[in-house]
DNA sequence: CGTAATTTTCACAAATCCGTCACGAAACTC
DNA sequence: GAGTTTCGTGACGGATTTGTGAAAATTACG
């Protein structure tokens, strides 16, 4: 689920938005000032910023463009009416929507949606390709490469490899990989996971080495010196 | 230069609208109604449409949804003040922003930039060609040619293939498909995808080869070495 | 209103994958 | 080093998934 910081000085305003928030299912976090809301944002990761314009030691605007020095989160504005010229700045560094205040928080809400599923569109085109050596793993393609050859692997291949690789060096027992992979609802055989291991290790030629057998246990990916 | 159709019953509100957006240089055409607007689009091409949600014959919302079942033209909806309801709605219907009445011209232009910017990064270029070997895309003129020809398709398969093109490389679920190209409210059966899978192939001739089965997964449009 | 075009569903064939088993090899125990 | 447990692997029948043609339903458009 998605976390979300709310910076504004008024306690109040803070109340009704993490209100709302938390009723969509939002993590909520709050932040007082934009110094306060830099530093967290450097502890923390955050899906979202709502940010109101004027606080006290850090406004909004500085706060948003420090933050983006380091991370690419959305923003959204609050601002108190009549503020146009800031708005159309606003635009320039990129904040993401403006509500002006006073606002309903439904709209909010609503808006707050409408960029999230926004960013989440974009960010599929941000393409993880994981490499261990000649091994090259391309989560949002769904493809795997040995040697900068295209493997072709049946999809509970690719599941298995896909959940072993996204859980790195980190032992797997067959019940483990059965329930993530396979699912809760499958009833059948351990040795099930063992087979598709064989298969997963073929199609993966000489980074076999990779998938470690870890006896009277399970398996993992390991990616450490060999 | 891109094209802009304002759709709004009020004489005065066109009028606003046209000088602001001459003065950025965009082209403008009008409409009066939702009607209007749905023919209008039928017959040109549009980068963009402004549309006033209350209207005689057709409100917005409703030609809105008519446009894009055809056309994915970005929009943005004029909204008079407390159509809060409306406005949660319009959000899911995949309007990509929202004025509220009286707006400010300046705040309404800004977003008109914000959106068209948006929609170009996203587009990769939205009024380029994309060339495939001898499968050529024109987004904007919804047209595709195989080795020079045009290949005359339906507006289902015209909206998978450039779906699926904007998502080029990117492993794509039926759902998926299904919630981006069929809509949210589409209640049918998975298949319906791999029946126009079929039909887009046989459209695109020799170059079907860049349409490929993710078997447990769903299609993609893979442009890599063949 | 009627015809044509498009979309959706359905059924069946073809392709592919999955889960189980059996047996031998490897590793661990004592 | 014999016994025991665990793992690797090939093979096979059944289960899933996909491709496809055709019928049915829906929609477009004169």
């Amino acid at each position: 689920m998605s976390r979300i910081l709310i910076v504004d000085d008024e306690v109040s305003i803070r109340a009704v938005v993490r209100e709302y928030a938390e009723f969509e299912e939002y993590e909520v976090d709050e932040a007082e000032n934009g110094m306060e809301a830099v530093e967290k944002c450097r502890a923390n990761d955050y899906d979202m910023i709502i940010m109101d314009v004027m606080m006290p030691k850090l406004d909004g605007y500085s706060a948003s463009k420090e933050i983006r020095r380091h991370k690419n989160i959305p923003i959204i504005m609050l601002s108190a009416r009549g503020e146009e010229y800031d708005k159309l700045f606003g635009f320039e560094i990129g904040v993401d929507d403006y509500v002006v205040k006073p606002f309903s928080p439904k709209e909010l809400m609503a808006r707050v949606k409408a960029v999230l599923k926004r960013g989440r569109t974009e960010n599929a085109s941000s393409r993880e390709r994981l490499k261990f050596e000649g091994l090259e793993i391309d989560l949002a393609g769904r493809e795997v490469y040995v040697n900068g050859q295209k493997a072709s692997m049946t999809p509970k291949e690719y599941d298995l490899l896909f959940y072993l690789v996204r859980n790195i060096n980190l032992a797997m027992t067959r019940d483990k990989l059965l329930e993530a992979v396979w699912g809760y609802d499958f009833f059948g055989d351990d040795r099930t996971v063992d087979t598709h291991i064989k298969m997963l290790r073929n199609s993966l030629g000489e980074y076999r080495k990779f998938i470690v057998t870890l006896r009277g246990m399970g398996y993992k990916f390991e990616a450490d010196a060999h």
